[in-house]
DNA sequence: TTGTGTTTTATTGCCTCC
DNA sequence: GGAGGCAATAAAACACAA
């Protein structure tokens, strides 16, 4: 890249030339890239005509102003400190507006005795501070969000396991009373036999009907709703799952438009407890819905 | 006192906007 | 093309433990 040069005019009515550049504020650039001293960035000439105002009445009226003022001026020349009194005016300005037009930044560096550049830079630097702090801030926030949500989870994992053993139980209890039922059937009369069909067939209804709740997520103890601001990739995995969920369910068990049963619950498949369970386990919104979170 | 880490002030180069 | 913003960086000032 090709060298800039600029021309500055100096304090002391000299014209320098230089390779770095003074962002609109010429008059009183810096001379050389090595640090030259504070006098030719601080015009303090300005505080004897009355032009560094407010800041230099507010500082006299502090107990230690003119020690600190005078600690300042007699600093050898090299890089100094903003004294705690201008910060303090520089912070004042900077939550106002962390913006800085030229006409803010001529005003503020009159108040406070400083090169206006001085004070752009100042206005950089608080800025890039600001913006570090901030990202600190959101990185802390994602973390808290993200611990809540595992928590949920972690609940959820739970919840389903419960859920599932209680499944289980039932299913066993079914078939075994199925079971009991079918040894003794030749015993009964067909008035009760009827009877104790209708009574399976509402047993079987129930049973599916149960299913179905849990899996499409929407009568569930948990929703993906509940999941808070960041449950955007749940309740995608989760709708995706639940279509074909319900599609293959539908398939599997679902009695058709006219009202006849399926035929897989008409030849008992869903009777036999891995059948169950493996439609249970192997549904498309179960684990995979998780699988996002890898731990 | 001195070595070391942190903060502050300032520079440089690049980019965008007008 | 000039002005101004930002990221990266230098360097001085400062804080603090050993």
């Amino acid at each position: 890249m090709a060298a800039r040069s600029f021309l500055y005019g100096g304090g002391d009515g000299s014209v320098f030339l230089t390779n770095k550049r003074v962002h609109g504020d010429s008059f009183f650039a810096p001379r050389s890239s090595s640090f030259q001293g504070t006098r030719s960035m601080v015009s303090f000439e300005d505080r004897g005509n009355g032009s560094g105002g407010q800041f230099f009445q507010s500082f006299d009226h502090e107990d230690n102003g003119d020690d600190e003022y005078d600690d300042y001026l007699q600093q050898p020349e090299k890089k100094r400190r903003l004294t705690v009194d201008q910060v303090r005016f520089l912070e004042k300005s900077f939550e106002l507006d962390n913006k800085l037009e030229p006409d803010r930044k001529i005003q503020l560096a009159k108040e406070i005795g400083l090169q206006p550049r001085q004070v752009a830079i100042w206005f950089q630097n608080r800025r890039a501070r600001w913006k570090t702090k901030q990202l600190e801030k959101d990185y802390d926030d994602l973390q808290e969000s993200y611990n809540k949500l595992k928590a949920n989870y972690e609940n959820l994992v739970k919840e389903k396991e419960k859920l599932k053993s209680e499944v289980d139980e039932l299913s066993d209890k079914l078939l075994l009373q199925e079971k009991g039922t079918s040894d003794s059937s030749s015993t009964k009369s067909p008035f009760e036999s009827l009877l104790h069909e209708q009574i399976l067939d509402h047993a079987r209804e129930e049973h599916v009907s149960k299913k179905m709740k849990m899996g499409d997520g929407k009568e569930g103890n948990f929703t993906a709703k509940e999941l808070g601001d960041s449950s955007y990739v749940f309740e995608q995995e989760q709708s995706e799952g639940s279509l074909d969920e319900e599609n293959n369910f539908s398939k599997m068990f679902l009695p058709s438009v006219d009202g006849y049963t399926s035929p897989k619950i008409e030849n008992n498949e869903y009777r036999d407890p891995h059948s169950v369970n493996s439609y249970y386990l192997g549904l498309p919104g179960d684990d995979q819905a998780f699988g996002f979170w890898s731990y």
